[in-house]
RNA sequence: CGCGGGGUGGAGCAGCCCGGUAGCUCGUCAGGCUCAUAACCUGAAGGUCGCAAGUUCAAAUCUUGCCCCCGCAA
């Protein structure tokens, strides 16, 4: 009842997939990551991944090739002598002679429903396009960027006010727990593939930072969203005149929608209800450079950004 | 040595430059008012001002070192 895995994956969202495979019985012989970055803001220390910090706490040997493109790579890859290839945000394309390699394939777990969003942020993409339904789904990787047949599917809606980091919270668990039990499929043989549809194809393209400024000038749904998907990483800002004088950046972490109308930006209340390009949102949730993240209250209470105020 | 902001009663902040009895907006508790209330009035509790050392008659405030949190940039 086990099989013999290589596990490939980077960043937070992929943590519990390994250790719920792990933890499953599955012999993780190795796990790929992308290796130590500068990260942080002291020294810029290379910084190991989440997963290799998982995966070096389980006693799992770790592997951080900068590619897997070069015969070398796929020649110790194939010397691991899996049986299947685990992938979830892993970071690096798997050329052909590595998804070749394992007796029954690579399955990937991504977190859209495909052939909506493929690519680097399903989940960032699926709360700014105001979606209603999302979910998580394991596939069988062809050369394509996530193109593969979908093996299993696990759908999940999304919240009118729910975050990206709310959202990414729960497909990862869902999305650890549809894993183990796609392998549990696949060992028995009893996991079918269905080719994606050629309709409702969409990509999720990076964020980019200039989409992360708020644009009050939008429709008070689509700040909404953008708030909201955005949050809490990277983050929608603006910025603002503190009591001080100074002009102060503003994280703004979450808000629902709201009544009222007026200059885009302009504070209507007491209560952080600003004015969009049409309608207007209430902040809920904020945080300033160099605070923590805390409620509107809060804010208002210290700031003393009150009706009047003008974010832009 | 990448740049920068911050640690002040339970919460969010002011005070620090120009040392000298710890303040504001809330919260909590008690009492009052009210048909009633998250409203209003009165009163109370609660702080070694991140830690340590130094300067000084006197340090939240000046100096030095350390710990922790955060924004930017990667």
């Amino acid at each position: 009842m086990t099989l013999r895995v290589v596990f490939m994956g980077t960043p937070e969202f992929a943590v519990p997939t390994l250790g719920s495979i792990a933890a499953a019985g599955h012999a993780v012989v190795a796990a790929y990551t992308q290796p130590p970055r500068p990260a942080g803001r002291r020294g810029l220390e290379p910084t190991p991944s989440p997963v290799q910090r998982e995966a070096e706490s389980l006693g799992i040997p770790v592997l951080t090739p900068l590619s897997l493109r070069d015969a070398e790579a796929q020649a110790q890859f194939a010397a691991l002598g899996a049986e299947v290839a685990v992938v979830v945000a892993y970071g690096l394309l798997l050329p052909a002679p590595i998804l070749q390699a394992p007796r029954l394939g690579c399955l990937n777990g991504h977190a859209s429903l495909l052939p909506r969003w493929r690519g680097a942020a399903p989940i960032h993409r699926a709360v700014m396009a105001g979606d209603r339904e999302t979910g998580v789904m394991v596939m069988r990787m062809d050369e394509g960027l996530d193109t593969g047949p979908v093996g299993s599917t696990s759908r999940l809606g999304i919240a009118a006010d729910e975050t990206t980091g709310d959202l990414h919270d729960r497909l990862m668990m869902t999305g650890a727990a549809l894993m183990v039990e796609a392998l549990e499929l696949l060992e028995r043989g009893a996991l079918r593939f269905v080719p994606q549809s050629s309709e409702g194809v969409s990509y999720a393209r990076k964020i980019d930072k200039a989409e992360t400024r708020i644009d009050w000038s939008l429709p008070a749904q689509q700040v909404h969203n953008r708030i909201r998907g955005l949050s809490p990483f990277p983050g929608a800002w603006c910025e603002f005149d503190a009591a001080s004088g100074s002009r102060e950046r503003l994280k703004l972490l979450r808000s629902t929608l709201a009544d009222g109308d007026g200059q885009p930006g302009a504070v209507l209340d007491d209560g952080l209800t600003v004015a969009c390009g049409s309608g207007a949102i209430r902040l809920t949730e904020v945080q300033r450079a160099g605070g923590k993240a805390i409620g509107a209250v809060e804010f208002v209470r210290g700031a003393k950004l009150a009706k009047g105020a003008v974010l832009a």
